[in-house]
DNA sequence: AGCTTAAAGCAAATATGTTGCTTCAAGCGC
DNA sequence: GCGCTTGAAGCAACATATTTGCTTTAAGCT
């Protein structure tokens, strides 16, 4: 049992933030468990138990940074309220960062749980653009069709041909998508 | 410069022979390098200096045991070429194996070049068909489009949400793209 | 055949991961 | 509040894995 309280909350805190600070001071590359272990004042062990391995600790940082912070912007449409997210969508997870973080969360996760919590964000935030689209009498697409048209291609280029990836191609698929609505 | 002919090619193929024997053997979880050193007649410094680490190796074997064995199956029609290699694909690609395969080979790929390997025999095998089809004088979609529409779902949901995958799915996609072709 | 050089072998040094046991403190019953 | 109970953290010794400098091997050239 995870004790949500007390001192093993300040332990994760603690290694989540170690985590944080020394990407960014030293580099992905250059992590290793006893180096976060020293900066979050706990001992190795201490982290080998709770999260097994680096991989798995990073993978729940990982989670925690693709977790969108903002509702999508409402553009007046489905079809611009769609283009908008998508293209934001795709440039973060297309850059290095973005790219790094989406490989370590899909990565150290034997059970798969951080990946299906990925794609559960992205369908939250489609629900909300399909929510706001059927309150202006839009006609909307379901939330799978969105992520095997929309979500599924973007994910796929970022994880296997990331060149020349870019705002075109976000809007290509979403034209193609809002293009066969009705049939 | 890699010596294709000699030692160098022999220690090579010494170690991936070790790696698909030992993952047999033993499990993939209780690879380490030492082990897979030993049983290739091989240093352990060998493969690090080969390979960096354990996992850049077995994304290198898995990249191997991702290439197609054989032309997708001639079905008659684009449209039953297409189902049929999409339910094979997806079968081997969601079954534990294949997705073990599939992330060994992600993971181990700082420069994504395994990944892009990947992407690259699937668009191959669509090719096939694609031409196959464009000699029955069928109008057929283009490979990105078959990428976005068949390929990338597959993938995303291989990936992000394995439950309930099956062969209704792929021809589902099928369905979805061969109706669409003339717009 | 002899030279050049990339890659392999070896071994010592270092770093990382594992484990059994001890100590700490959160949550619970009184 | 006081003191049990218990899961998690600390510690330290141990086992493995990784890195590194130097030596040796043999492929490819002339």
């Amino acid at each position: 049992m995870v004790r949500p309280g007390g001192r093993s909350a300040r332990v994760q805190a603690a290694v989540h933030a170690a985590v944080r600070e020394l990407e960014a001071e030293v580099g992905r590359e250059a992590l290793t468990v006893p180096l976060v272990a020293t900066r979050a004042g706990v001992t190795p062990s201490t982290i080998y138990r709770r999260w097994g391995d680096l991989q798995e600790l990073l993978s729940d940082v990982a989670v925690e940074r693709l977790r969108p912070e903002t509702a999508p912007q409402d553009k007046g449409s489905l079809r611009s309220d769609l283009e908008a997210w998508a293209e934001q969508f795709l440039e973060e997870m297309s850059a290095p960062t973005g790219r790094a973080y989406l490989r370590d969360a899909l990565l150290g996760d034997p059970d798969g749980s951080n990946a299906g919590q990925c794609s559960a964000y992205a369908a939250e935030q489609i629900d909300v653009i399909l929510d706001r689209a059927a309150g202006r009498e839009e006609t909307t697409p379901d939330v799978e069709t969105v992520l095997d048209r929309l979500v599924a291609p973007m994910m796929y280029r970022i994880l296997f041909r990331p060149e020349g990836l870019g705002t075109a191609y976000a809007r290509q698929l979403v034209a193609g998508l809002v293009g066969t609505i009705d049939r």
